[in-house]
DNA sequence: TCCTCTATCTGACTTGAGCATATAATTGCC
DNA sequence: GGCAATTATATGCTCAAGTCAGATAGAGGA
């Protein structure tokens, strides 16, 4: 039940497949580059050269612009904006987040229930 | 931005690794075989050849057990139970995914409120 | 017989993420 | 000037999970 790199602690594997809702989010609060966007998704902790590729791969789509700033100090930062598909798609997302919530509360509290009733039936 | 099988509908990417969970939960409100967790999962429409090969990977880390049932009509089934470190592993998931509800509840009430204040500056 | 339903399983492919690492500009320090 | 740290972007390799298509097989009904 182990992944054996965080032996002996037992971790459930990671929910995948959320960074671009993410980083949606982050650039709907104002234009950004990834240094950026790391910071203001700390809590995520995202893996930096993933972040990187997702961001060109989204640039790909549409769902999101980038332009050069060389203005600042230190090096060059590609700046991200979002465009009206993006606003568009981070909408599909919020719909299909909000229905992920919703599977989850459903499934906490059957679990809830399942282990107050648990208790007879293991112990 | 649209996954070109679905066009013209733009859709989200789904969210990967809660199968698992999702299993782990269906198994605690008694033993099943595979094709009795896909209907106890139908709202989740999960891949059936994905499920019997996550429910032998699952066996192998010894979160469920199996045994073949051939009482029934048709086919032989193969009926899996939850074992101990199971029943961890789903309380595990349950702390894990009250975490990713609280996360997705932060981007929700965020995204609302961005979309509150959106109308002055897209419309 | 042939079709459908139940039931399990395999192969090939795609995708997202994790991990290490490379590169480069600027700043501060001695 | 030399050098490390910080800021910033990027690539290569690998793995896990999911998707899609299809194989196999028993049992029952038209």
């Amino acid at each position: 039940m182990c992944r054996e790199r965080e032996h002996p602690y037992c971790v459930p594997g990671r929910v995948r497949g959320l960074a671009q809702p993410w980083v949606l989010l982050a650039l709907a609060q104002g234009p950004a580059h990834g240094y950026e966007i790391l910071s203001r998704l700390s809590e995520h902790e995202l893996d930096p050269g993933g972040l990187y590729r997702t961001l060109r791969t989204m640039e790909e789509e549409g769902l999101i612009r980038s332009s050069w700033d060389t203005s600042g100090s230190g090096p060059a930062r590609r700046v991200y904006t979002l465009t009206d598909a993006g606003w568009d798609y981070l909408q599909a997302w919020a719909v299909h987040l909000r229905r992920l919530r919703d599977e989850l509360d459903r499934f906490l509290s059957a679990y809830e229930t399942l282990k107050g009733g648990e208790k007879d039936v293991r112990a």
